[in-house]
DNA sequence: CCATTGGATTTCATAATACGCAATGCTGTA
DNA sequence: TACAGCATTGCGTATTATGAAATCCAATGG
């Protein structure tokens, strides 16, 4: 009983209410396609009769979570913008590391992505860079990515347990995406190790061929690592004196949640 | 029938399945609340039964609509913040207005905003703004407001039929914000008609004493109205001489939508 | 101009579904 | 340690959402 559908995005896991789990499915259809659909096509894509979805559908509508495009078609409704923008004004971290974030990429001219940890991914919330030409490592924001192959998942990871870091690695399976990717336990562990000493972290071209990262983490009041500052870049053109600026960054931001420096960190 | 309850933004009408209307109350009541709520509150707020609230509530964790905070609360989740950035993505009038946008911001100092309608009102999609203080207009993105209190609803309702606008008119009752705004029908038909008349529209205090807005309307390929620029700024520091700049803006956002000057304008 | 087709809606009897009561677990407090 | 307040879970039941079929609507073609 592992998977009946793995047409779309594929999670939705198992909920108690089946409307909830079918309302989820038909947002992933429309959020997978890029044109508004057809109510065939989502019935399809579903499993869903169409009296069904058509019934679900005309709900989420009056919600204005779908909206309806031309010939009875449906999209993304404008609600979720409204949610979606609530819920990034919300992440107090991204306020303080609005202006920062932006100087840091002036001085660098690449990009700068904030970061916040879920489960066992990293999601990235916030970004500063250039709408100029040119080649640009863009991440989308609400994107996520696997903790082992970011900068910012290893900054994370690395105030797990052993034993946590473990089963993550058992759950996941440590799947690679490049040549470079970790995928050993033993290997990751080490790395991990290194990071605790240097107090930041690096992706070597392990998420994306040709891209490299540099990560400090951000701190909030009590000392928790709440988020991190990552700075992207084609691997050629990486400066490594621009990590002290990250880090130098990263430390304001934290400042501004409240972190005293003199705190010592801790996990929860 | 009009209101049962107003605690929250109030109006989800009917919905035929009920889950639907439950789930959005919940949303609604972790919308208004800044802070992350517990399972008491939100059920409370909503009249559902802990029970329920919390089967409701446990699903839309589990699809990361919601997520829970410390000490067993609830937020609004990160999956909204994906969506959202879909919907903006796929605005295509928002790609085209970006550049012109900021850059009529930076020619005048003042907010530009850029809405669409949905409805009987407008809806904020983007805006370019300084981040710097002192006085400013900012709408919040996603944020809604009456078509006749606004300079871009304005645009919107002189494309209607007269037998539209009246219909508007019976419909919202033509509620007034401040002492300047247009609440009789008459007044808002003789508006409408002076807006047809010079192409652009003005907003003189009518949603927010002390501010006025100037709007101007942006036409896809076809020649219909898809969304308006606007311009806000405090009252007395409103120049009427960034009106043409603002026209000039708007028509070339609209070209970079595929508009031909030469087409005559029509709507649907 | 009417027939035909394919899809979107609506209806309605029915069985599966989500409900809420009540019992349990958990956490922080007196 | 016992209590209090809340979150969480189990379970029989009534309500609810369901899907087959009927209807409507728009576009296509004879």
């Amino acid at each position: 009983m592992e998977s009946k559908s793995n047409k779309n995005s594929g999670d939705v896991s198992k909920t108690a209410i089946q409307v909830v789990e079918r309302m989820m499915n038909l947002l992933d259809c429309l959020a997978d396609q890029e044109e508004a659909s057809s109510l065939k096509l989502l019935s399809q894509k579903t499993g869903l009769h169409p009296s069904t979805a058509h019934r679900i559908l005309n709900d989420m509508v009056a919600c204005r979570l779908v909206e309806r495009g031309d010939g009875g078609t449906y999209k993304l409704g404008l609600r979720l913008l409204e949610l979606g923008n609530l819920v990034k004004e919300r992440l107090s971290v991204r306020e303080a590391a609005q202006l920062p974030m932006r100087a840091l990429h002036k001085l660098t001219g690449e990009t700068v992505n904030l970061s916040v940890r879920q489960g066992d991914e990293i999601v990235y919330v916030d970004r500063a860079y250039s709408e100029r030409s040119g080649m640009q490592v863009v991440r989308a924001i609400g994107g996520r990515a696997p903790l082992h192959l970011t900068s910012v998942g290893k900054l994370f990871l690395a105030l797990d347990d052993p034993n946590q870091v473990r089963a993550y690695a058992t759950r996941t399976g440590l799947a690679g995406h490049t040549r470079n990717s970790i995928t050993q336990l033993a290997k990751l562990e080490s790395e991990l190790g290194s990071v605790r000493h240097v107090g930041h972290s690096r992706d070597n071209e392990e998420l994306e061929l040709g891209v490299s990262c540099l990560a400090a983490g951000i701190l909030d009041d009590t000392g928790k690592l709440v988020a991190g500052l990552s700075l992207s870049s084609p691997t050629d053109r990486m400066q490594p004196d621009w990590l002290k600026a990250l880090q130098e960054t990263a430390l304001q931001i934290s400042k501004g949640l409240g972190y005293k420096p003199q705190t010592s960190p801790k996990n929860d």
